[in-house]
DNA sequence: GCCAACGTTGGC
DNA sequence: GCCAACGTTGGC
């Protein structure tokens, strides 16, 4: 089992979107960066991933979903498709966002991808430490 | 294949 | 709104 982080803008699509639909389940659309897309169309079935909002006042993780279907070619693609998507449950959302100040000042998450210089990825992969690290942070 | 120009991302 | 960082495009 892999665990992964996901961006997304609030504006556009934020948990509280995901939290509305009726079965929470939502395509995971709209990738259009090579590396992301290769990390989308490895994930398994099971895979977990924290839902972070970027591009807004608060930046940081939001919740957690589950992969419950693996890559599958985006919809109105003419020929050979490029762009895949997976399908996320949203599973947990929670009460307080972790700030991405809060992720900066945990120092057992330097080298986590997201906090790295210059990232720009809207989907990376997460180390099985720094899962638990964040998760710890939420049982506090 | 190189690289300048341009576009996008995303924190601040 | 600014700007650093990175990706993509396209001429050569």
């Amino acid at each position: 089992m892999s665990y992964w982080l996901m961006k997304s803008e609030p504006e556009t699509f934020g948990i509280d979107h995901l939290d509305k639909l009726p079965n929470k389940i939502t395509p995971w659309d709209g990738v259009r960066n090579y590396q992301a897309r290769n990390y989308l169309k490895s994930m398994k079935k099971g895979d977990q991933a924290f839902f972070y909002h970027s591009s807004c006042k608060i930046p940081g993780i939001t919740g957690i979903v589950e992969v419950v279907r693996e890559a599958y070619p985006e919809k109105n693609q003419l020929g050979t498709p490029s762009w895949f998507c997976v399908d996320v449950k949203l599973i947990q959302k929670f009460s307080h966002i972790i700030t991405l100040t809060d992720l900066r000042k945990m120092h057992d998450l330097d080298d986590m991808v997201i906090l790295r210089k210059g990232n720009r990825l809207s989907v990376t992969p997460v180390d099985i430490k720094e899962w638990k690290v964040i998760s710890r942070l939420l049982a506090q």
